[in-house]
DNA sequence: ACATTGACCTGAGAGC
DNA sequence: TGCTCTCAGGTCAATG
């Protein structure tokens, strides 16, 4: 699902297709995805305008348009982009929708309306109104600052790295995955990690990001080593073959090698 | 301060 | 075929 470096994906990809055109018009189709603004107020403030550069924090996507405000998309569990021509072409489950006066659309998509559409003034200000974390794949979030976040938890590692208030961009799947490159269990207690396997950790949470964002975030192109292509009922670790375990963790469930990652 | 649960959504797949 | 149930998992609110 849309975790960071899918996001940094589409953002990639808005910089590439959906700049520097004034935008026409704009339609809602779920206006229950709006926060704290109306469909008129979101179109009165972006048409005659264009995008002009973007920004990404966490899960957050943020498109600024020119002399005004940033449009700010979160993409929930379904969450998609496409641009296109044909207006006859837009894509099932299309909720918001972008004509471009180059005759151009851009379409987002959500099967499920769990997401997010609204302006922010600044991704700054947005992210501090939202008590966001620092984003997980800014270098500016050392070691250093990792292991100070980490010791001040009580709970699980798992849930820690999932806590967008903690730190922002990880959800369930590269959660995971960052946890089994590390080598450590997920209801591991956070606070507890020696120094070691905090820096096992953090260098995992670096690599897995750098690598997904490289691969665009497509399941399909990531390594056959990773933990995310086996991700299902049964399957078998990649790296020792033993069973693959599937458990309720912090609500949701995680996929561990009990073999491969310890407390 | 943490965990747990259900709601929000919708479609896919399973089981009958 | 069609019905019902469960599951997927990001975020939020209520509860323990």
């Amino acid at each position: 699902m849309p975790e960071l470096p899918d996001v940094e994906t589409w953002r990639r990809y808005i910089d590439a297709t959906s700049l520097h055109q004034v935008i026409e018009n704009l339609e809602v189709e779920a206006p229950r995805m709006l926060r704290g603004i109306s469909a008129t107020e979101l179109r009165a403030n972006l048409t005659g305008r264009a995008f002009e550069t973007t920004a990404r924090h966490g899960k957050f996507l943020f498109i600024r348009v020119d002399q005004g405000p940033w449009l700010l998309l979160h993409f929930g569990m379904t969450g998609a982009l496409k641009y296109f021509k044909d207006i006859g072409e837009a894509p099932a489950h299309t909720r918001l929708l972008v004509h471009f006066a180059s005759g151009y659309n851009l379409a987002g998509i959500w099967q499920r309306r769990l997401g997010r559409i609204g302006l922010a003034e600044s991704p700054a200000d947005f992210v501090r109104r939202e008590g966001l974390g620092p984003d997980a794949f800014d270098p500016g979030v050392g070691l250093d600052e990792f292991r100070r976040l980490l010791r001040n938890r009580r709970g699980g590692v798992k849930s820690a790295l999932m806590d967008q208030g903690l730190i922002a961009g990880i959800g369930n799947v590269y959660s995971d995955e960052i946890l089994f490159q590390a080598g450590i269990q997920p209801e591991a207690k956070a606070a507890d990690l020696d120094p070691d396997r905090a820096t096992s950790l953090h260098r995992a949470l670096r690599h897995v990001l750098r690598i997904a964002i490289e691969r665009q975030a497509d399941p399909e192109r990531l390594p056959d080593s990773w933990l995310l292509p086996h991700r299902q009922e049964n399957a078998r670790c990649p790296r020792c073959g033993a069973t693959l375990r599937q458990a309720q963790v912090a609500g949701r469930t995680a996929y561990f090698c009990p073999e491969c990652q310890r407390h």
